[in-house]
DNA sequence: ACGGTTCAGTGATACGGTTCAGTGAACCGC
DNA sequence: GCGGTTCACTGAACCGTATCACTGAACCGT
């Protein structure tokens, strides 16, 4: 029976009551109890169920929540995105996931994008967030911020990069490495990178010899600049700024017949469930995905609710030590 | 700035035109080359967006696609849900991402959901696809069904168990193994699984001693189910339905001390990215990841567009061989 | 008995497009 | 110069709900 949709005239219609108080009963607003309990019973009886098309256009309101991905590439971030869409499920809206591939320009007109499709706000993990476009989108409509921070949001899940950093470097330091890879995301045009700053300063604060390069988080592109990074087998260790980077080094490594940690040392940043399983085990950065999940769901949540109390949470980094880090050969511990 | 919206009465206004001839105009209908010209200009000028909602309720199509996967704890689901996003994206269609978690009545929830929400289509990976509703939601809508078939949709990706679980099986056999446990999804509640027939059944023809379980998708999981399997040391092999699953086995054989294949066999099926990067890599049944993606949402924009022939694609699997099934000692070759 | 509140419900309008039937002008062949 | 098409555009209805301003009735304390 493909029933065309009982509208809410029909049900004021059965009820004898006028479409207005039908909407208000069935929002439980302003009407006495045995008036909601007859318009539900005839809602029920007529299998009517408001149009969220019709409701969004007069209320302003569509229920659902933009959430825009840095790179769907990425593993974590894919967990990250189903985690938050799930979570924003159990409040009864929807989830509009979209990925920016990296792209500063293409996260701009994702955002537009999004805020013309009339969300009721928006997740977002700021590719560029120090990009112009922010403060104005900010003042449209809600937008929680996971990972860096950005001016005018309604609400932000932060990072501490600076902490995550120095934990890692001051592990690798400390087991004697100083020649050190880093490899960062690669963001197509981008101006710096909030994270590489963090990097630079904590390098030259340990007197590391940092080398940086860009890899994109696909496996096979990853693997492709892990294995020039080997190939040339300068440092001692990869510091990788995604365990989706840090595959594509495993990878490579196999490739070249070098041993993780034996030839390399690999440390990674996220702690995906994956990275439990390598062999060996990947050591890394864990940040606590279902913190951050809860984190900005509840943020979110709040600000489309109309919260209006601008709520900052930082997410406080791990050391997840696993077996992919290993002591420089001849380095006494301690220095 | 956070200024109002244009309306499309603004830029008839403007151009001294209908509304009518304005929304001809922006889609190129019925109008003269020069007054489109004139409109766009017009609607530039005004910085003029049409409102998808308010076009959803005159027209009654949203632009929004509905994903109903069945358990996204499945990383190779989540690429899948990924892939399936963007290639909408690019067809200029929003995808709407939901989880049944593998459980059907869920699943049937969220379908009636989705419908509600009023989505141009869906794109499904029925969990139960004998289930008595979706004969009447494909009559309300066009559905496009990934994995196991349905009856009434619109078009399908059908894979070809029977085949894959042959491939699977006979391979297993090849090297000596017979008892074998196999590990299927869980599935609340679920009537019968489609793909355990065609496991049956092959079993039977090549005389294997068979041991069904069910098991999560999610790695934790997953490793407490196969830790039990593992440790009665019955079968020589696993037979994972999920490369997820088979993660969940490598888990399990690290915490008991058992190598793969040394000790058990493992088997998976998808051939997720990470398969290969295990140590030992994970010899699994290859569905071609990309040609579903690509075929799904080619089938999808057919059917949302009117496009009424119905299409059935049938995806056919390719052994993937790498190091996690090793020959059962004292077994010769042959047989 | 009276003015003032609260309560339950109404009527009208707004939301911002799409679409259908219709209209005048231009154009066609003959 | 005439009936018939085609073209470019218009006016009005419509999609299905939310919400604002308002009303009549009941209820309040004095």
């Amino acid at each position: 029976m493909p029933r065309k949709r009982a509208t809410i005239r029909e049900v004021a219609q059965a009820t004898g009551l006028s479409p207005a108080a039908v909407s208000y009963a069935l929002r439980g607003l302003q009407v006495s109890e045995e008036t909601k309990e007859r318009v539900r019973a005839a809602a029920a009886e007529l299998g009517y169920e408001a149009d969220p098309i019709a409701r969004a256009l007069a209320s302003g309101r569509t229920g659902m929540i933009g959430l825009l991905c840095g790179s769907l590439e990425d593993l974590w971030q894919q967990s990250l995105a189903v985690g938050i869409s799930r979570g924003l499920r159990e409040k009864d809206r929807y989830a509009l996931i979209l990925d920016a591939f990296g792209d500063p320009a293409r996260e701009r007109a994702l955002a537009q994008q999004l805020r013309d499709q009339r969300v009721d706000g928006m997740i977002v993990q700021p590719i560029d967030p120090a990009a112009a476009f922010w403060p104005e989108l900010c003042e449209s409509l809600p937008v929680i911020a996971v990972g860096d921070s950005i001016a005018g949001t309604a609400g932000e899940v932060v990072f501490d990069n600076r902490r995550g950093v120095t934990l890692a470097l001051e592990h690798l330091r400390t087991l004697g490495h100083h020649r050190i890879a880093v490899l960062t995301p690669t963001r197509a045009s981008t101006p710096d990178r909030p994270a590489d700053v963090h990097v630079m300063a904590e390098a030259e604060r340990l007197g590391l010899d940092i080398q940086v390069a860009t890899s994109p988080h696909g496996l096979a592109d990853a693997t492709a600049v892990a294995h020039d990074i080997l190939a040339a087998k300068e440092p001692s260790a990869v510091f990788c700024f995604a365990d989706s980077i840090a595959y594509g080094v495993y990878a490579a490594a196999q490739e070249l017949g070098l041993s993780i940690p034996g030839d390399v040392s690999v440390m990674g940043y996220d702690n995906h469930p994956m990275s439990g399983l390598l062999t060996p085990g990947l050591t890394t950065v864990d940040w606590g995905i279902d913190g951050i999940v809860r984190a900005a769901v509840r943020l979110m949540s709040a600000a489309a609710d109309g919260g209006t109390r601008r709520r900052h949470v930082v997410q406080a980094p791990t050391l997840r030590e696993r077996g992919s880090v290993a002591r420089v050969p001849g380095h006494r511990q301690g220095l």
